[in-house]
DNA sequence: TACAGACGCGTTTTT
DNA sequence: CGCGTCTGTA
């Protein structure tokens, strides 16, 4: 989808033509010739607005179809912004992933230097772009600023999501909800409910009734916890992922601190509209609140997050909230897949029941439509791909052109399996990260509670890390440590921290451990009143904490070894970032997102193929795309087809998924695949029907066939069959006889 | 009170 | 199958 620079006479003409349009003072910039190659759509995205960069008019909506050089697109408008003039210290872009913010400063870097008469100049405006990033990341940022004003501290520490649960956990044992006689929720359905209510601005009764049923009776106990959460979070000073964007709102929406807030920025731009939340609608409403100098840009086709309480209806209301209306502008040509993969695409998407956006078109013509490819089972699947895989690769395609895409991480399991044996190096994206694993959070967990010592959840995995110390004793511990700590309520200076480390030290150091612990006691207490102290530098602190963890880490797992090594690679990423705090905060923010295979992750010039959910695939593209499991009961996912919405999300899904290929695309269909425990009967098979979004009426568009391609089966002759029926009856009355 | 082992339950996608 | 929760024992 990347629109070349237009070569360099054909840039000449173009300049030409509309150079009268360009303002006398205009900068050192060849601006025609860099915006030429971009369509009438584009670059009217592009240029809206742009010739007052400082006092832009109203809010601008861009649908950007798959494909339709979206990102290409935002990136000119940044660009083009900051080349008229816009100051990029006050642009605000807000991505949904750290990749697509790195991306897109890559690209607005490379536009502006490509425009720049001097290299130089470019490559300086777009490092200026330093307000760059996801709702989540650049909330954390401005609530460090910001965190005294609102009595904050600015030392909290952020819980990702199996923290949040754990605290929810803790809560909920103080309650006594843990006691019930009938089963209370679990933590993570009780964060779920938590996190919905709060991302989508809606009653706790309404999310019960609409999203978790089932949990209806528990209501008023829901509360009661959720109160106490919130209690617990603020004395703890720490915030979960929700908090970021919950205070960010609410601090927004405070006038002594909006208006401030909002002369920051003279340009917000969010890409990936359609995957925002109703709380992250209104942090951009109250940023700003006219719509002047709001861009927006998303496709409502590709909206697939509605169970992080993402709405399409954000971006299908949005000209509505202003005005006048946002200026709206429709991105429809496709530059990336071929004519054939087109239609296929559109066609799934045209089923769906509501639809706003037009279908995509493109030019580029192409002999080779998708492939609907049947495949025995799940073994044979992962033999296709590879197979598959290897050929193109002989045809000159780099593995990392191509990509196997699947609905859920362990789909992918077989074909990793069968990867393996062949040498085949992958990465994997989505799924299970690297940070779940629990000596990488035991390491974390320290290095959270030296930061914070208030911080319970970290504090109570912590101390049980001791043998002989088990929940009875981490709290009792914890206890103590409150008392002489303080709240968090009011912290914030640097004298208030240092009170409460020097606190937990001293509830440390005074605590009479159980027996089996005294021996590890004392090189923990060492251990913490050295953090707390900050007596190491970083990232020398990260290799004491790994030191005094090696112990422990070798007494509590089989596998030490491969869990050390996990260890010792993140004390290298450790070394890259300049602080604890930063290395804290950008780990639980913007996880590393790739796992591979045991033998480590490939180096990043060497090739390797790309696995990766449908989910984590979102605006990427390859020339050869494999999607597994086009079955009923994976795409769409038995869990998502309780109601037509759930459905059409599935459908969007699917054409994400099918829309981020070039060249080739292959959906692959196994017949018969393993189900995992459905039944009491334990693991069985089931026979599986095509996906219900490829219609027979599609067929046409695809190139459907089975594979291994069998002969035509001769038909067996009479006296065959005869004979293999007799076998039959034999065996079977064989196998009644073993229990005669 | 800690911990090992039994048991039973659910099981997607992610900042 | 893998995880979390429960039970029994030291």
């Amino acid at each position: 989808m990347d629109i070349q620079y237009a070569s360099p006479s054909e840039s000449t003409q173009r300049a030409n033509r509309s150079v009268s349009t360009v303002a006398e003072s205009a900068p050192p910039f060849d601006t025609a010739a860099w915006l030429a190659k971009l369509n009438d759509a584009q670059r009217e995205a592009v240029e809206y607005g742009a010739d007052t960069p400082n006092a832009p008019p109203g809010a601008l909506l861009v649908i950007a179809g798959a494909g339709s050089g979206k990102t290409n697109t935002l990136a000119h408008r940044v660009a083009n912004l900051v080349v008229k003039g816009a100051d990029p210290h006050r642009i605000l872009l807000l991505t949904f992933s750290r990749r697509a913010a790195l991306e897109m400063t890559r690209r607005v870097t490379r536009i502006t230097a490509a425009a720049a008469t001097t290299a130089g100049a470019g490559a300086a405006l777009a490092q200026g772009l330093t307000w760059s990033g996801t709702f989540h990341s650049v909330g954390a940022r401005l609530l460090r600023e910001y965190a005294e004003l609102i009595g904050l501290a600015p030392a909290f520490t952020i819980n990702d999501r199996e923290d949040s649960s754990d605290l929810m956990n803790l809560v909920r044992h103080e309650l006594g909800l843990s006691a019930k006689e009938r089963r209370f929720p679990a933590k993570s359905t009780c964060f779920a409910i938590y996190s919905r209510v709060v991302n989508t601005d809606a009653s706790l009764g309404q999310v019960l009734e609409s999203a978790f049923p089932w949990c209806r009776e528990w209501e008023d106990d829901l509360r009661r916890l959720f109160a106490a959460y919130v209690d617990a979070k603020q004395n703890q000073s720490v915030l979960d992922y929700d908090d970021l964007l919950l205070y960010w709102s609410h601090m927004a929406a405070e006038p002594a601190i909006a208006a401030d807030l909002s002369a920051r920025f003279d340009h917000v731009l969010v890409d990936e509209y359609q995957d925002t939340n109703r709380l992250q609608a209104s942090i951009l409403f109250a940023l700003k609140p006219d719509g002047r100098g709001l861009t927006v840009v998303g496709d409502d086709a590709q909206s697939i997050y509605s169970f992080r309480g993402a709405t399409v209806r954000n971006i299908l209301d949005f000209p509505g909230q202003f005005d006048p209306p946002a200026r709206q502008v429709t991105l429809e040509r496709n530059y990336r897949s071929t004519a054939p993969i087109l239609a296929a695409s559109n066609a799934v998407i045209e089923l769906a029941s509501e639809r706003y956006t037009k279908n995509l078109w493109t030019d580029k013509a192409s002999a080779q439509r998708p492939r609907l490819v049947t495949v025995a089972d799940e073994a044979a699947q992962a033999r296709y791909v590879v197979e598959q895989v290897l050929e193109a690769r002989e045809q000159g395609m780099k593995l990392k052109s191509q990509a196997v895409l699947f609905r859920a991480a362990h789909h992918s399991a077989a074909l990793e399996i069968e990867l393996t044996r062949r040498n085949i190096p992958f990465v994997k994206f989505g799924g299970l990260k690297f940070l779940d694993s629990v000596h990488v959070k035991d390491v974390l967990a320290v290095l959270r509670w030296a930061e914070n010592p208030r911080d319970r959840v970290a504090g109570f995995r912590v101390t049980q890390l001791l043998p002989g110390v088990g929940p009875a004793t981490a709290a009792k511990l914890l206890d103590e440590i409150a008392a002489r700590a303080g709240t968090g309520t009011g912290a914030g200076d640097p004298a208030a921290m240092a009170t409460t480390a020097g606190g937990a030290l001293a509830a440390l150091a005074g605590f009479s451990p159980p027996a089996r612990a005294q021996e590890d006691w004392h090189p923990f207490v060492k251990l913490m009143s050295s953090v707390y102290g900050r007596q190491t530098p970083w990232p020398a602190e990260f290799e004491m904490v790994r030191r005094w963890y090696e112990p422990h880490l070798e007494r509590n797992h089989e596998d030490a070894a491969i869990r050390h090594a996990d260890v010792l690679q993140m004390e290298s990423i450790a070394g890259t970032y300049p602080s604890r705090e930063r290395f804290l905060t950008e780990l639980t923010l913007d996880p590393p997102d790739a796992t591979s295979d045991e033998s480590g992750v490939p180096l990043l010039d060497e090739d390797y193929l790309i696995l990766s959910t449908i989910h984590s695939a979102k605006g990427q593209e390859w020339r050869n795309v494999f999607v597994l499991n086009g079955v009923d009961g994976c795409i769409p996912s038995d869990l998502g087809t309780g109601s037509d919405e759930e459905i059409d999300e599935e459908r969007r899904l699917l054409y994400v998924a099918m829309t981020r290929a070039k060249e080739d695309l292959h959906i692959v269909v196994p017949q018969r695949f393993y189900v995992h425990n459905q039944t009491h009967l334990g693991d069985r098979h089931v026979w599986a029907s095509r996906t219900r979004f490829i219609s027979t009426a599609m067929l046409p568009l695809f190139d459907a066939y089975a594979w291994p391609r069998v002969p035509v089966p001769t038909a067996p002759s009479a006296a065959g069959l005869a004979a293999a029926a007799r076998a039959k009856l034999e065996i079977g009355a064989k196998l009644r006889k073993m229990w005669d």
